[in-house]
DNA sequence: TGTACATCAGTGAACGCGCGTTCACTGATGTAC
DNA sequence: TGTACATCAGTGAACGCGCGTTCACTGATGTAC
């Protein structure tokens, strides 16, 4: 029994061996140009034995984006913790708002950007393919992308921590907020990158992208207190 | 002469076919997946023939890039014509800086669409390689991008009509302003959609486009009247 | 404890196919004189 | 006007290659009795 789990335990490995494999390819060809023969010489196995683990590259390729949402919902989790929206009384100046905000928009990046020193490839695949040819991915990436943003929502909404806006208010932002970190990592990926030069990268992203959040998060808050003198 | 000029034409017609046939093959199965051959025969020719009008496949690529960026040239001459930023007055409501900010929103959002609707393969290529694998793509987009934030930067900048925000500020949000219209173009493109589709497409993606836009601008105008408090 | 059978990750040979590229050729058109 | 030559878009045959997939096989491990 013993002997089973480790027989089950080195399939494992080798089917982490094949979606590793298939990061590197990635990263230099794109997934588009995978091919199973390319993938499984890498992982240093016979072709034909990349069917012991996946029907078809696809297959494997939506193995590849589900391990890319297990790390963004790493992320928000560690997000969470940090992320809090500090309350402001009417009245508060504009510089006070500025402060409250950095404390949402900080965390926010500086988890994404840790996240994203952990699994460069991974997260570049991710996002690339969001709009890419590949049907089976897109749908995969679509659903984890409508649920992280949801996730996000949440956290924006909790009391006390959170931003006083409308839901749909909120939704908008979290869409936004999504594809703005998601862009400083397009902009900034490597295909050859080092693993000293992805830490730069991640390092690098962080201002650049708190940037247009914290206009579109103060554009928002100017926009509720509108909403609210009108009433 | 004026035969040779009709074979020159005739020359680029069957230049025009093969992009043509690639920006279909494009919609279906991306760019990295394109062959000569493939290209070469949805166009009706031989696959040698190819070789008259490109050395190799990423030079027609990079073709189909400048003709990408004549068309967003010509957005931008558009939208140029009828983004006016009436300036305010200090103490303005907010609900006027609200209409102020559609006059710049609306008509460059408007008019992306109508680019859209023109040549709507030929912007979702542009876009979805602009993080692509293709080295010769990616820089020709880079560049191409890099002046569209210019042209933006100044239509923002001109007197009476754009936004009163630091030229470092009008730079983030003009980047950001094309990320995010360039968003919304990736998330409605379908890769097999009719005319008709495409048309309902760049219809819908005015409204949601612009309110990011709009949180985005205000937040600005808000951060600017801040930055002049202090003095 | 020993023996017969089942499971299953990994293999190597073989297949037919579409690919990029080369080559020498055709035939229409333009140019020199 | 006529004749010889140049240019050049388009062609079809041929090449070697990497691809996805099939098949029957191996050998290690687990299970039944």
């Amino acid at each position: 029994m013993a002997s089973r789990n480790e027989a089950k335990q080195q399939k494992e490995k080798t089917s982490q061996a094949l979606i590793e494999s298939a990061l590197e390819l990635c990263a230099e060809q794109g997934y588009a140009s995978l091919s199973l023969r390319s993938v499984a010489r890498k992982a240093g196995i016979a072709p034909t034995s990349f069917y012991r683990h996946f029907r078809e590259i696809d297959e494997m390729g939506v193995a590849m984006v589900e391990q890319a949402k297990e790390a963004l919902d790493g992320w928000l989790a560690q997000a969470r913790k940090q992320m809090a929206f500090s309350g402001l009384k009417p009245g508060d100046g504009s510089q006070k708002q500025l402060t409250a905000i950095e404390c949402l928009t900080r965390p926010f990046v500086k988890t994404f950007a840790d996240a994203y020193r952990q699994t460069p490839r991974l997260l570049h695949l991710f996002f690339q393919e969001r709009t890419g040819s590949a049907d089976a991915l897109r749908a995969a990436i679509g659903d984890a992308i409508s649920a992280l943003i949801q996730d996000l929502v949440e956290i924006l909404k909790r009391p006390g921590k959170g931003l006083p806006c409308s839901t749909q208010t909120l939704g908008l932002l979290s869409e936004t907020m999504i594809t703005l970190v998601s862009r400083g990592v397009m902009e900034r990926f490597s295909p050859s990158g080092t693993p000293q030069e992805t830490l730069r990268a991640a390092a690098n992203l962080i201002e650049p992208v708190i940037q247009p959040l914290t206009l579109l998060l103060l554009g928002a808050l100017t926009l509720e207190q509108t909403k609210q003198e009108q009433e």
